[in-house]
DNA sequence: CATCGATGTTTAA
DNA sequence: TAAACCTCGATGC
C-alpha cells in the first residue's frame, strides 16, 4: 500500500538488508541497464523516504525509486536475510525455496520472472523491483530539485515528538493556497506522504469537510489535523497496514466484534451508513481521485457552505 | 481471453 | 481536464 507509510518502512528494510555491503544491481526487464550498470558493485551508503519519494545514496549518485500506484519490492534470501516477502502494492506470496550458494559464497537467485526493473542482490538475499513509476539515478542537482518540491513529512518527526518547524511548514503552505483542504493533502508540496486512504481517513477523524478552503481552516484545525496525520502515518509504518478503524473504537460498542475485517471509517465505503452518525458517507471524483466523506460528521462550516 | 481498476504522478491540451 | 505510464489480480464472458 504505498502511501509514506510504506515508503519509511521500505527505507528502513534496505538499511537493515543492503545498507554497507557490496551489491549487485541488475535489470533482469532491460529499462533500467544504463542505471544498474552505474550502481551494481558498489556499497550503498543510506536510504531515505521521503513522503512517497525512496532515495538510495552512494556517494554523489542517488537511486530514485517512487512506487506509483502499483511498484513493489519482493524480497528473497536465506534465513539470515530477514526481510517481508513484498512491500509496496499487493502481489502473491513467494513460495518456500532451499538457498544454494556460489563459489563465491554469494546465495544464487532465482531466475526473474515477470517484468522485473531492477534486482538488487546482497550475499545472503535479494530484492525485486516491479512496476514503479521511477527508477532512476540522479546527480546531486537533480536531487536537490526533487527534495525542493516536497513539502514536510509527519514522518521526519522522530517518534513521540512534534517538529513545530514542520507543522509551521505545513500550516503556511495551507495558508498560501485556494484550494479546497481536500486537494491540498494530496499535494505532495504541502504535505509529503499523503495518499488517498490517509486523505480521507484524517479528514472524517477530525470532522472536516474535503471542501473547507485550505486557507479558512483554523488554527486549531490545521494544528490537529497534522497531529492526526501523524499518529495515522506512524501507526500505518509500525504495522505495515493502513487501518485507521479499530474493533475497539467507542463508537462501535458491541459492533466492534463484527467489523474486525473493515480497516477504514470512510474510504471505499461509500452508501452504507456512517459508524458514527449514521449518514450515508458519500463519495464522488475531484482531481481523477475518488474522494470518500460523510456529509454527517463533515459539513462544510456555515461561513463558507453554498447555498 | 478481454477488460477493469488500484494506495500515484507527470505531461499535454 | 484528460491522457499516458507502470503491472497484475480480480472479474466477467
Amino acid at each position: 500500500m504505498p502511501e509514506g507509510h510504506t515508503l519509511h518502512r521500505l527505507a528502513a528494510q534496505l538499511e537493515e538488508n543492503f545498507i554497507g555491503r557490496p551489491w549487485r544491481v541488475s535489470s533482469p526487464q532491460g529499462r533500467f541497464e544504463a542505471g544498474a550498470k552505474r550502481l551494481t558493485d558498489r556499497v550503498p551508503e543510506r536510504a531515505q523516504a521521503w513522503g512517497k519519494q525512496l532515495f538510495v545514496h552512494l556517494g554523489p549518485d542517488i537511486w530514485q525509486v517512487h512506487l506509483g500506484l502499483y511498484g513493489a519490492f519482493s524480497f528473497r534470501g536465506d534465513s539470515s536475510f530477514t526481510a517481508p516477502a513484498t512491500l509496496g502494492a499487493p502481489r502473491v506470496a513467494a513460495e518456500e525455496f532451499t538457498p544454494s550458494y556460489a563459489e563465491d559464497d554469494w546465495i544464487i537467485p532465482q531466475p526473474a520472472t515477470g517484468a522485473v526493473r531492477a534486482r538488487i542482490h546482497v550475499h545472503n538475499g535479494w530484492a525485486d523491483l516491479r512496476g514503479p513509476a521511477r527508477c532512476a539515478v540522479l546527480n546531486p542537482m537533480q536531487y536537490e530539485a526533487i527534495i525542493a518540491r516536497l513539502g514536510p513529512d509527519p514522518l521526519q518527526q522522530p517518534v513521540g515528538e512534534t517538529d513545530t518547524r514542520l507543522l509551521e511548514q505545513f500550516r503556511s503552505n495551507l495558508a498560501r493556497r485556494r484550494i479546497s483542504i481536500g486537494a491540498a493533502l494530496m499535494d505532495q508540496a504541502v504535505i509529503a506522504g499523503v495518499g488517498n486512504i490517509y486523505r480521507a481517513e484524517s479528514l472524517f477523524e477530525e470532522g472536516v469537510s474535503p471542501d473547507t478552503p485550505a486557507n479558512e481552516l483554523r488554527g486549531a484545525a490545521v494544528t490537529a489535523l497534522w497531529e492526526r496525520l501523524t499518529e495515522q502515518l506512524r501507526t500505518g509504518f509500525a504495522e505495515g497496514i493502513i487501518r485507521t478503524l479499530r474493533p475497539e473504537a467507542p463508537e462501535l460498542g458491541a459492533r466492534g466484534g463484527d467489523l474486525r475485517l473493515r480497516r477504514h471509517w470512510v474510504y471505499q465505503h461509500q452508501g452504507t451508513p456512517c459508524l458514527r452518525c449514521g449518514a450515508t458517507i458519500a463519495e464522488r471524483e475531484l482531481q481523477g481521485r475518488r474522494l470518500y466523506w460523510c456529509p454527517g460528521c463533515q459539513p462544510l462550516p456555515a461561513a463558507t457552505a453554498r447555498s
